[in-house]
DNA sequence: GTGAAAGCGCTAACAG
DNA sequence: CTGTTAGCGCTTTCAC
């Protein structure tokens, strides 16, 4: 058995509480007694029972991490390590510790997450995801447990902290970004279309056409897993329509990279046939060849974010609400090119 | 508060071990009063505290997760996901849980593991990497606290329960492959010299060529952190020798990345006027221009056969220390060709 | 088959 | 400034 508070207590010659008090540094113990406690702490080699002391607190200093139920496959996707080396970070200064859920299903996820919560082992949550009637979101809620979402709410978004993007604005500007080179048929790509960063970016690019009169075609419109094949598949239905688009509004870097090698192995070269702005910027955003223009959503600063704000409501539970929005940027490289007049091939 | 276990006990007109004992299944417990217990219990809207039982029973159902300390940098590497991928699968059969690291440098590192251990939040830990006189590793071995290391640990190796690849002779087939296309001339381009894969690939691409004898050049051999921009830097040292290499063993793809990017700004082809032999088999290897030729070690594979080994080793604390090893296997695609004379050109 | 009681290791009133 | 005493919520002997 391990060295206890009460070893110490008795070598050193004083009460348990004394002990306890000299670990929390408590200013009302002398500056002598707290030196021999120390000092027989270090002889004992003492070190306290984190899982006994979060129990006599309520606390655990602990945040779990709740993943989509892509499940395994959402690890494919750059966009996860990345917001979870932001968590990690904002985590280490504040001395929290991180757990995961490791459910597939929607129903193990949610499983989970009560596990944590019920369970107590865990002082908040965050969610990597946002998608429209979340059953999680609803438990979290109702159990006035403390979250924060990254991404916008579904529903509710008034009483949820979450830290977002303006991922409407954001599609829009990279829509634009197509408009102003010349092209009119404009397709767009997106991922599942429970999920609000595909709806918002779905809505920033229509907004776009309509402010431009330029119609809305249903045909120009799919929807695929944020996975390379999910892009291969994509624009391989939106490059055998009778009149395919010239640009494509992309809403994730894998995809486009299958996007890229579907049009490739067409024959057909990016930009010249095909223009692509796409999202995220990943690492490979600037491999893929040719080099992607796209939208940095900044996805270090959700995480470092989502985190700051989610101690502060742990550790206040009167935080307001709050709603953080992060900036994109447009990255510029070589994946977009000017409309020009095709003559009609057979 | 939440509803506990007296409350249940005393709604149910049973004492408070009664309902531990229904919780347990225990089959001392009569069909009778376990099902009216379990009534109570939803209506109640029981949930075990998990904190509580841990105290309880010295058990915490968790498992801690040790990063490189290339820190936030390590994420950037799919191996890295690919590997938690397969360990969160492991776990989430057993329906344990993950903890992770946060600390970046060595320091915060071996802080986070003491922290974990003593303070009796994890039940086991996996260390994902392996390198020379590690102090985590003594320490945890120093405790006698379960742990399995994915790699071939650097000291003790028979007492620690380690999930690797023959990194040895997956480098000397990679090697081979290189020199049955004529290539003489081969560098090397590995990661940290800490690391227990960098020296093990090494030493097999060492013994190929001393099998073929073929003199080993130090000027061959270059040491980068496993990051794209380490295999810029490397190849750029490698192509302006006096001499260069036709052919490379690269240690892990994101740094061959980094060498065909390098290679192609310099005007030069891959694999005409270069062979690549890479290692992982990322998703990305088969996505680069050209495809790579890479080993593919099953990261999958050594996520979770890591749990599994660690969870019998915490089931059973005198289960056999094991050594396993997952098989490779080596993906032929376009970045080796034979060597062909060059003419010297200025 | 079930209950009473002690204990896991720590914190936090409440005294003094 | 320090000690005493209850818990935190669960498990587990030991009785009956």
């Amino acid at each position: 058995m391990a060295v206890t508070i009460k070893d110490v207590a008795r070598v050193a010659n004083v009460a348990p509480s004394t002990v306890s008090r000299v670990i929390a540094d408590s200013p009302r113990i002398s500056e002598k007694t707290k030196k021999r406690v120390r000092q027989v702490m270090v002889e004992l080699g003492y070190h306290p029972n984190l899982i006994a002391r979060s129990l006599a607190n309520q606390s655990t200093q602990t945040i779990g991490i709740v993943f989509p139920n892509s499940g395994d496959l959402a690890f494919q996707n750059p966009f996860f390590s990345e917001v979870l080396r932001g968590i990690s970070e904002g985590l280490r200064e504040k001395h929290y510790v991180l757990q995961m859920t490791t459910g597939k299903s929607d129903e193990e996820i949610f499983d989970d997450v009560v596990k944590m919560v019920q369970g107590k082992r865990v002082d908040g949550i965050i969610l990597l995801y946002s998608k429209v009637s979340d059953p999680v979101t609803d438990f979290l809620l109702e159990n006035d447990f403390p979250f924060v979402v990254i991404g916008k709410p579904d529903e509710r978004a008034e009483q949820i902290t979450h830290v977002d993007n303006d991922n409407v604005t954001a599609a829009l500007d990279g829509t634009n970004h197509l408009l102003h080179l010349g092209h009119k048929r404009i397709g767009f790509i997106g991922g599942n279309k429970q999920l609000m960063v595909t709806l918002n970016r779905l809505e920033g690019y229509k907004k776009a056409l309509i402010d431009a009169n330029i119609p809305i075609l249903d045909d120009y419109i799919i929807h695929e897993e944020f996975l390379l094949e999910g892009g291969q598949e994509a624009v391989k239905e939106l490059m055998t329509l009778q009149s395919p688009p010239t640009a494509l509004l992309v809403a994730d870097d894998l995809m486009s990279l299958g996007v890229l090698r579907t049009i490739h192995g067409m024959g057909l070269n990016v930009p010249k046939d095909l223009s692509i702005v796409s999202f995220n910027n990943a690492l490979f955003a600037q491999l893929a060849s040719p080099p992607l223009t796209s939208i940095d959503i900044h996805i270090l600063e959700l995480g470092i974010e989502a985190v700051k704000h989610l101690i502060a409501r742990i550790e206040n539970r009167k935080e307001p609400v709050k709603r953080i929005i992060i900036p994109y940027e447009i990255i510029v490289r070589s994946s977009c090119g000017p409309y020009v007049e095709k003559s009609i091939e057979s």
